[in-house]
DNA sequence: TATTATACTGTACATATATTCAGTATTTTT
DNA sequence: AAAAATACTGAATATATGTACAGTATAATA
């Protein structure tokens, strides 16, 4: 992202103000209109300048064409809400997203790809209760100690991850009442979806 | 706000995704083209029922002049994180912000007003652990086993709320560690700044 | 039963709008 | 010193787009 104009700058709120007003771009006349332009093509000359910069995006020929490159305050994304299914299917298998929510991508740190309704206690002592909503983010870049969403066979689970030798993976969960999952990675299967960035609860 | 019929709803739908892939609202073609209509018109017709029952707005003559009637913008609003200072200042004075997360209203289900950055572990069996953000509705209307953000003096902490008679409320931890604090409503002074609606967690 | 709302197709057209071309002038970069 | 970027005015134009008009048909409402 280039250096931008002051005069650039106004533009490019000009077009913001506009359409937090509206709810739509301005045209190029709308543009100079505010700003006290008397030729359309001034707007049009900054317009380029702006998508040049990469600040807004322009589609050629549709009217009032215009998006603003931003994605710290655009609330753009629809994420799954996806039930932890005992036995089945893969993750994100339409059948079972629930719903989705609205919600930025950057809103968890890290970035993230799902929220995953959890089912049970077995991880409440690390704050993880029924119905809560784990954000998952996909990866199998885990560390030790890090709450991962892990499927053994065909069950999902959110455990704590604790890699005790090359070949040996304890899963850990978060309540006495429960026992670790100790997985010989040689003769059982073990695949991790991913790791919990974050958690929403909706009470 | 009237009743909306199905085939409008589509046609609701289709603006919203538009808008949000696009950043700017559909044309009359375009929707047709979407929902696989045959003449502008079609949506036209939508367009105007959708208006009189109030869900969208039309500038007339503009082109693409759409604009959704709701109430949560594209745009969320900025909320305050506060710190569960121990002692002293009102809770929304404005030395306390931490800092503001971009969040829609209605990410919480009954609205809420601002994120209360949770101090220690008296809740921790409610799934509340240090460093949680509680999303906090502004309210004295509590029930019992609600989680209240309450202030004693000048003391603000999170708890159940318990009312035990007219006279009588406890406030109870989620941890064996700590105790209830009972309150007697005539020799002390209870102030209920608002109840849990939701909780956030990045880590 | 008449009327209104819903749900379309199809055509037509005025105008809203993007976009190009021709200039002028100043500042910044190479 | 030449080239490129910035910052405009002004006019022209192809087309993108809203919108009206003419139909057809069914369901809901008064």
């Amino acid at each position: 992202m280039k250096e931008i104009t002051s005069q650039q700058q106004r533009v490019l709120d000009c077009i913001q103000i506009y359409l937090k007003k509206t709810g739509f771009p301005p045209t190029r006349a709308d543009i100079c209109k505010e700003l006290g332009f008397k030729s359309p093509n001034s707007a049009e000359t900054h317009l380029r300048a702006l998508e040049k910069k990469g600040f807004i995006s322009i589609e050629s020929g549709a009217s009032r064409g215009i998006s603003v490159n931003n994605q710290n305050n655009s609330f753009g994304d629809e994420y799954p809400v996806i039930g932890l299914v005992a036995a089945g299917s893969p993750t994100l298998a339409e059948e079972n997203i629930e719903r989705t929510i609205n919600c930025p991508k950057s809103f968890f740190e890290s970035g993230f790809d799902y929220f995953l309704k959890v089912r049970g206690l077995s991880m409440k002592d690390a704050g993880i209760m029924e119905d809560d909503l784990i954000a998952v983010k996909k990866t199998t870049d885990v560390k030790n100690g890090d709450i991962v969403i892990a499927r053994l066979d065909d069950e999902v689970t959110v455990k704590f991850f604790n890699r005790k030798s090359s070949n040996i993976v304890e899963l850990e969960p978060a309540n006495e009442d429960f026992e670790n999952i100790v997985i010989n990675l040689e003769s059982e299967q073990l695949h991790i979806e991913g790791k919990s960035v974050g958690l929403l609860r909706r009470s």
